[in-house]
DNA sequence: TTGTATGCGTTATCAA
DNA sequence: TTGATAACGCATACAA
């Protein structure tokens, strides 16, 4: 039988690959015999395996996955379901979920949103025509639809730094946000602040709401009431940089001392800041992010953040993924983050004046 | 017919979704009728179209793309092979691919190799089985291999910033690495500096040789030799901030007053080096980068850099990839850069206090 | 040990 | 307008 396929698509029809058919009428055989010398299947001649098996290299065969996939019902394939990837937290995540990937025999398709539910939507509809065996979530905003949308595939999805999936068939690796935003300003209070501000986005609506729970846990865990003039959401802007830019005026206002961001890029925008306007850190305006980005060991000064485990996020997701299509069950993890000192906090200017002084510091509480 | 299929992999087999042949038994039609009726063929009653495709949303059809693509020997999905996603000059250029692609109904599979070549092959090897219709690449470290990988397989293969592609076959898209670097220099050269430094990488071989080139031409060409001394291409690691930092020492050694970084996460580096040993930037030290990745606005101070259309850079590759897809020939492309001046160059020193003294400025010819 | 037949889900051709 | 059939490339159950 020729290879003469009567199919044409309206463009020009790509070139054939070498099949199994072809490496079997060059040997002489069936194509189930070459379909079994090339898995190494036991059912074989040791000479004809062999035989075959340099044929196959000879004519460049390459086996076909598309047709694998068809047979198997599975496609080693998964999908990413992101915000966005120039975000340089995201591009870690999602190299440590490539990286379990490629280990296991998975490819991994990713797609980015850009905030705009009609195209995640569209996304999500590629995705499963495609029969992908598992997607995994990051930063999504129709996040809470995915059940609906999944009701019947019953395709796995992992959700990424969501501690609240909407669903219990729905798996998460997460650092816990409150936590972490807690030990952030926790290390103010410790260093004597009281006027501490926070500044927060709007794209990242679930996180941005447990980091300001975390934040106001503290202080209230420390008997400091808390000041909606400190708390800034700036709604004009998506630019994580520029929200933290624009979020210095007010917070001065409002008489802060001290900062936290609700990620690095935010805190990289306020020390751009300061710096414009003659504001020394940390003297006059202590300042710690979150995440730690690679570039925040290189800011100037270099920044005070809660580290989060980005690559290990991205590997863990991929692993529960790999778990369940074993058939296993595996547990949802919370994953530790890490207070990294650095140089955009110090005591605040009052309490240095006064440690000079040799005036004893108010102890203050921090439970 | 029942869906009761034998096949049933080592693991547990997934569930099998609702296939035309499903819904062509609740219509009592035959399948081929369901298949005209869901992609609106013409030779179809209007009233069996329309029960069909209501049958069709009821059951939460969603069409098989692999058996699709099996039969129209194409999978409407690329692969990109990056050695790196956390760099943010990369994480740009792959949403630009994407956008175009799944506006195309394309998907992307990204894969990294780690500046690993083995992982490399690996990936490369995987992406022909899955049979992608298209391969974009960048900083890819066999890549003069290419042709011969894909000798048979004749699978597209467009390449960004690589202006000397190793075949005919492969097509780029690129920055003019050895211009824009001309650029940035001369705008150091006008600014009075002739002690101009470069800090360049290992893991970028070929960019970082035009970027280099580019820079001794914008020398030659202003008639001062090329020094040594004033060439930094440290080996001992791959982290480009690091590379930055640890590059100070030996260029003030060197007498240089301006510097010109591959790019900007080298001059982060060097940023954050000159604030450490309190050199003030840009009067001590002019400092220029390449890339303009998004947070080189926010630099302390701003940063003066050479900007790479990143985003555009993706789209071209892929509206080339689809070109050629659709039988088309493209020309190669070189996309502009654009030099964006900031807060990290100015007059040397020296030349400011010659300039304080009203002593005219030697003029410098940079042709 | 090897060959034959069948099915995976879809589309295209040809017949009714 | 609709139905039957073949084909895409591979893997497997069964027959030889």
């Amino acid at each position: 039988m020729e290879q003469d396929h009567g199919v044409q698509s309206r463009s020009h029809s790509r070139p054939t690959a070498v099949s199994i058919y072809d490496i079997a009428r060059r040997a002489n055989v069936s194509p189930s015999t070459v379909s079994r010398a090339l898995e190494n299947h036991p059912r074989i001649g040791a000479e004809t395996r062999k035989r075959i098996q340099e044929l196959a290299r000879e004519m460049d065969y390459v086996p076909n996955a598309v047709a694998r996939s068809l047979i198997a019902n599975r496609t080693w394939t998964i999908g990413m379901v992101l915000a966005t990837i120039a975000d340089p937290f995201m591009g870690r995540v999602v190299e440590g979920v490539e990286h379990v990937a490629i280990e296991a025999g998975f490819n991994v398709f990713v797609s980015t949103s850009q905030n705009d539910p009609q195209r995640e939507i569209a996304v999500m509809k590629m995705l499963k025509q495609r029969r992908v065996d598992g997607i995994i979530v990051i930063a999504s905003h129709l996040f809470d639809q995915y059940p609906r949308l999944f009701y019947r595939s019953k395709t796995p999805v992992i959700v990424i730094n969501e501690q609240k999936p909407p669903s219990d068939a729905m798996h998460f690796v997460s650092v816990d946000d409150i936590r972490e935003a807690y030990r952030a300003v926790e290390h103010l209070l410790k260093l004597g602040h009281s006027r501490i501000g926070y500044i927060g986005v709007t794209n990242r609506p679930k996180s941005n709401q447990h980091r300001l729970q975390g934040y106001r846990e503290a202080l209230q865990a420390a008997s400091i009431p808390i000041d909606p003039a400190l708390i800034i959401v700036p709604e004009e802007t998506q630019d994580h940089m520029r929200i933290g830019e624009i979020s210095l005026e007010p917070l001065l206002t409002a008489g802060a001392t001290a900062v936290f961001c609700y990620n690095d890029a935010v805190a990289i925008g306020l020390l751009s800041a300061c710096s414009k306007r003659g504001l020394a850190v940390p003297e006059d305006l202590s300042i710690i992010g979150f995440d730690d980005i690679d570039i925040a060991a290189y800011t100037v000064p270099p920044l005070t953040t809660v580290r989060q485990p980005r690559f290990q996020l991205g590997q863990r997701a991929m692993l529960m993924l790999l778990a369940i299509l074993d058939g296993q069950e595996p547990e949802n993890e919370i994953v530790p983050g890490e207070l990294v000192i650095r140089q955009t906090t110090a005591r605040p200017a009052s309490d240095q004046a006064r440690r000079q002084a040799h005036i004893p510091l108010r102890p203050v509480d921090v439970r």
